[in-house]
DNA sequence: GTCTATATATAGATAGAC
DNA sequence: GTCTATCTATATATAGAC
């Protein structure tokens, strides 16, 4: 489904909805914040995205998680050692948009049609957590960490990462999001209460 | 500002609404909604809110807030140690409706007045984040934990326990919300890689 | 304290000109 | 590919009866 022939003019709408949807999410962005944001008419956006308003939001929302597949794949695949690891991975989430799991699936998926909902959160899991599951799972195996649960590992870190963002709205932005997810890292692989090593491993 | 007598009828209103506010968020969320979820109509919701939704997302979002600070101040001072304190904060945000920074900061403020949103916001650190950080502080002070970034922490603290409810969604739900935040809580502490101590503090 | 009826605003969507 | 004009649905809000 949903297969426009690509165009300039439409890739530019895709932009700025994704922008949008993923700043403040599906009810509260109207298609005239799209279009406004483009510098166009609200009804020129249907000559685009003829199915409307969610089709426009599972469109980019699907193609995001696709998008971060790629990357986290990749990010995990360049280095070794998990703090390498997940250090890329960091990097590649900073980078995107942010998916916010959490209004994801209390908000914006509850006011699409089902199939839809169904379907992106399924993508969701395959895209975003396996990813990052499977370099837990092997971390493991070469003991550089002990794990419980993996999959709740894995949540817990994209969330962990994409909470930086919120850092610029609270204030207290000393460091770059970079050096804040490196921080946030080292605890997760360090723990706070202090270690006595005789070599740190960083 | 909004000192209505209180009342059985106003409470159950001012209860679903925050219910469904904290679930789907401000603009996710109508009068007839809320208005549905206590068994009464839309209209009639004026009488006890006269201000309207704004003022009945206020309001239920301050009190909220003011509930926080003194459930996690209480539950910071009945335990001492860090580990046990943060899970016994960590109980008391699993009793409440999530207060889902990321999207009140991102989705719900940006909608209603600038004047409210800013007391809100800066509410938010008063009673959510400081009380962690100053627990964390006290931690810091005894050696039981090494502190870099405080505040970053109080806030990443809460989005992790908070996080939690996001499991009932995603699946594989096979442990209670408790256990799943002390389990995290060890990880935060502890870290992920394996310590080879002798006194295992637990 | 809740109701019906309704005013008003805004959102998504469609038709057709350029 | 974008426009103007407009339809339709829905949301907040108001007026006044019970």
């Amino acid at each position: 489904m949903s297969d426009q022939q690509p165009s300039e003019a439409r890739e530019r709408v895709l932009l700025l909805a994704e922008a949008l949807f993923s700043e403040r999410g599906y009810d509260s962005v109207t298609l005239r914040d799209i279009a406004e944001a483009i510098g166009i008419r609200q009804a020129s956006l249907y000559h685009h995205v003829p199915g409307g308003k969610e089709q426009l939001y599972v469109e980019v929302t699907e193609r995001g998680l696709q998008r971060h597949q790629a990357g986290l794949e990749a990010a995990l695949a360049t280095t070794s050692g998990i703090r390498a690891q997940l250090r890329a991975a960091a990097r590649w989430l900073l980078s995107q948009p942010p998916m916010n799991l959490s209004r994801l699936v209390r908000s914006d998926l509850p006011a699409i049609a089902r199939e839809h909902a169904d379907r992106l959160l399924a993508t969701s899991y395959t895209t975003l957590f396996a990813p990052i599951e499977r370099a837990l799972l092997a971390a493991e195996r070469t003991a550089e960490i002990k794990l419980h649960n993996p999959i709740l590992l894995a949540a817990t870190f994209i969330s962990l990462i994409e909470g930086v963002w919120d850092a610029d709205y609270v204030g207290a932005v000393r460091h770059t999001h970079a050096e804040m997810a490196d921080e946030l890292i080292d605890i997760l692989l360090d723990g706070l209460r202090p270690r006595d090593e005789h070599l740190l491993v960083r």
